[in-house]
RNA sequence: CGGAGAGUAGCUCAGCCUGGUAGAGCACCACGUUCGGGACGUGGGGGCCGGAGGUUCGAAUCCUCUCUCUCCGACCA
């Protein structure tokens, strides 16, 4: 993509409204504008990440056996009466009526839809394990919105529903999600430790909140250190294997948020040099629930001894758009951000120092029209802009790559190659550039 | 929902106290000079001063009401 050509509309100074490092840079960097409290159109820049982030989320889904399809945003009222949640939920639900006076509502999680949808079909313990996943836009009328998408009113996000035979199978299904939610956050660069939460509206009796560690994070959290490294399983984790093992690693060592957290416990059970007492940001968050939806609402399976049973239910969250926040938050420098290669928009900016001069524009669009063949996702600052403006634009978008282009090195028929994450540079030749930088 | 603050150009803000022709920097357009870490000159475009009432000869400025946004707290993916 060239600069000139693309909608990036990057700000020099930072918006007022913006507290938080994560929002001041998305502003910044072109990627998002506000519309609302709590309500942001995503522009290009930013809805690329969006989109890789929703990729990783949807293959790591996949990957654990669960199953996309796509709910509508609005739900009718009907639903959640039966469910005793209309009434339950307050007014952090955002409530319409159509024309013809009828009570609707924009979802603000589904596992009363999800539910109906399961109860309508599927009859039998033999179809099960089951788990329904989508992506889908949240509303929720949150009092106070704020840190931009890390707390916006509508947010995207992934909820998958689990449905099993008995408690133990849920388990078993929450156990996959569990080992899934390790992988897709290990893949956007992120390190995050699950920790024991409350169940919220939501409801159920067993519940991991997974959390980034920083600064900005809105909740106080409480665990041993050894949670901060702990490897995560492998691309080839077998998920019809037994993983409670996997889980037990961690639940073993005490987690929790401020809500369940417990200074006696932690004192007791983590040795004073092992205690982690820190901020976090949530990004996603596994429950398991139960009979709660599937009694009320009659989501019955016929069992192998030929009598009917309410199913036991788990519902599993990724705040997707809110990922792009944390992940600004957790990977920045006084320069701007540093994405992650997964998660990054581009993979490489390329910078032509000298705009209009034949040899350096004639050697840009040479290595652009060749990286772009070779598979790579290429930003061409092609602006007629000064050297010092490029480099800070660069910085402030934070590609994982610059290669950077000028008279000075065409004359020795190198370019320049800088690591944005580690700041390190190197002079290297154009078939250099082709050879380390072509997708294999 | 309690407390605090802010709405003036796309962005950051001045002007308001003490009423008298709407400003600056950045951004944008044109021309020229520049060009290896956010250049400079000249000229130009852009505003119902959040909205509605009121006071006044006259309101961005004073008064009343309202809407929106932000921050702290309580609540939440």
């Amino acid at each position: 993509m060239r600069l000139s050509r693309y909608f990036l509309p990057l700000l020099k100074e930072t918006p007022s409204e913006a507290q938080i490092v994560s929002h001041r840079l998305m502003l910044r960097s072109g990627m998002l504008r506000q519309e609302a409290a709590g309500i942001y159109a995503w522009l290009p820049l930013g809805f690329r990440v969006l989109q890789k982030i929703e990729q990783i989320v949807r293959e790591e889904m996949n990957r654990a056996g669960a199953i996309e399809r796509l709910m509508p945003t609005l739900q009718p009222s009907e639903l959640w009466k039966e469910t005793g949640r209309y009434d339950a939920y307050g007014p952090e639900m955002l409530r319409i009526k159509d024309r013809h006076e009828r009570e609707m509502l924009y979802g603000p999680t589904n596992e009363d839809m999800i539910t109906e949808i399961f109860r309508a079909y599927v009859k039998s313990y033999k179809a099960l394990p089951m788990n329904l996943y989508h992506v889908q836009w949240k509303f929720r009328d949150e009092v106070r919105p704020r840190f931009g998408v890390m707390r916006g009113r509508e947010f995207l996000m992934k909820d998958a529903y689990s449905f099993d035979i008995d408690e133990a199978g849920a388990r078993r299904s929450y156990n996959k999600m569990y080992v899934a939610y390790l992988r897709t956050f290990s893949r956007m660069g992120l390190k995050t430790i699950p920790m024991r939460a409350e169940t919220g509206p939501i409801g159920g009796d067993l519940s991991h909140e997974f959390i980034v560690l920083a600064e900005t994070g809105e909740s106080q959290v409480y665990c041993h250190k050894d949670l901060i490294d702990m490897p995560v399983p492998g691309a080839d984790v077998d998920f019809d294997s037994d993983l409670s093992p996997v889980v037990q690693q961690r639940t073993d060592l005490y987690a929790a948020t401020s809500d369940v957290h417990d200074e006696e416990r932690f004192e007791k059970e983590v040795p004073e040099d092992k205690r982690v007492v820190a901020r976090g940001i949530e990004v996603g968050q596994v429950f398991y629930f139960g009979t709660k939806y599937s009694v009320p609402m009659k989501a019955l399976v016929t069992g192998p001894d030929g009598k009917d049973v309410p199913i036991h239910g788990g519902s599993y969250g990724v705040g997707v758009s809110r990922l792009v926040g944390a992940i600004v938050e957790a990977c920045h420098d006084d320069a701007g951000i540093v994405w992650p290669e997964p998660v990054a928009p581009f993979d490489i900016a390329l910078i032509n120092l000298k705009s209009g001069d034949a040899k350096t524009d004639a050697a840009c669009e040479d290595l652009y029209s060749k990286l772009t063949k070779a598979g790579r996702d290429v930003l061409y600052d092609d602006r007629d802009e000064r050297p010092g403006a490029k480099f800070a634009s660069a910085d402030l978008i934070g590609l994982p790559w610059q290669l950077v282009i000028g008279p000075r090195g065409l004359e020795k028929g190198m370019v320049e190659v800088k690591n944005r994450a580690t700041g390190a540079k190197e002079e290297l030749s154009m078939d250099a550039v082709l050879n380390r930088f072509a997708k294999s």
